[in-house]
DNA sequence: TTCAATTATTGAACGGTGTTCAGGATTGTC
DNA sequence: GACAATCCTGAACACCGTTCAATAATTGAA
């Protein structure tokens, strides 16, 4: 049976997740899944659309989850706006770990944030719940997009130092320490 | 006359400069000095140490120049404690220059900085800045890395930008609200 | 069921990449 | 002049992303 662009994805996601950026050329993922390099462009257009796939996929449990706008019912009175920056720690949080369980994962998510800075997950969730927090619509994002390229910032420090087997113990608190700083 | 390592390395330097990351091959660089690829591992060990020179060289400027902690003579009497928060913002807005002048300088400098986090410049500047400002040093320095890595987060995302011919005209501003936003 | 049209893949090539290394040159010292 | 240290060449190794004519496999219509 054919192969299919799906195929093609989870492969390239498996040799992400398993062996990193570098171990991820077209070569490569041809060999794994018993096909010539050539064959892979029917599916897909290049490695950066590629690539761009897999990024939208590291972000995509952000979106499928407990923290999105209740659509009704205003917040309980007497209740403080700091649950929807509450929800903001915790967005970003999740962002984190996503990205950083996958090998590279920032090189990748990246570029993706990059090309679509306002539209790409946690940037709109982010905002929003900045904005139930109290905030006006156009610091919200500025806002959100300094939580965003911090954590990006960030992870890429890590990862680098893991691919280099040096020790990343105060990472996660400097991580912490300065979502605490931004939210301020 | 013999080639030396200043010279490998002040080529690598334009054209990195000139025509970005992706141009600076070993190979280009040789045909550029009139040798061949191997003679350059002679004066250098391998690309890596080489790009590592030269996220060295983007951030030497920020050493040798105006804000450097006063080495006598307390502030004079009643002067507020944010004018170190001001050296402050203005360091970190220098070496975003610094780093923007730079085709891909942020991929270049991000891999320095995650080899020395706290050694780097400009992150022990900025903690003295911050020290001076009032903080205790370790808060300060957990500060100052917050800052670096902000800050190669939003010239990451910006170089990535300005090398496919998006527009940028924002960025500028999201970084100094980022700066406010943490210093604050 | 046969045949054309569409879809999918091969095989080969193009022009690159970082790095290694035996062997020559070249240079400096005695 | 001889010897050693320094520097460089030429060639190779094992990769890389991408293109494209030719060909195979699959589908839909007659």
């Amino acid at each position: 049976m054919a192969l299919d662009r799906d195929q093609v994805v989870e492969a390239a996601w498996h040799i992400l997740q398993t062996y990193g950026l570098g171990d991820l050329s077209m070569r490569r993922l041809a060999r794994e899944l018993g096909v010539q390099p050539g064959a892979l462009y029917w599916h897909v257009a290049n490695k950066q659309e590629l690539l761009a796939v897999l990024a939208q996929r590291m972000v995509a449990p952000l979106s499928t989850s407990s923290t999105g706008a209740p659509t009704t019912g205003a917040s309980p009175a007497g209740t403080s706006p700091a649950v929807a920056d509450d929800d903001a720690t915790l967005l970003i949080a999740r962002f984190r770990s996503a990205v950083l369980a996958v090998r590279d994962g920032a090189d990748v998510v990246s570029v993706a944030h990059a090309l679509n800075p306002s539209g790409m997950q946690p940037t709109p969730l982010l905002t929003a719940a900045l904005t139930r927090a109290g905030m006006d619509p156009a610091p919200a994002e500025t806002a959100a997009l300094t939580l965003v390229r911090f954590t990006l910032g960030s992870v890429t420090a890590q990862q680098t130092r893991e691919s280099m087997d040096l020790p990343t113990a105060t990472m996660a608190a400097e991580f912490e320490a300065g979502v605490r700083a931004i939210l301020a």
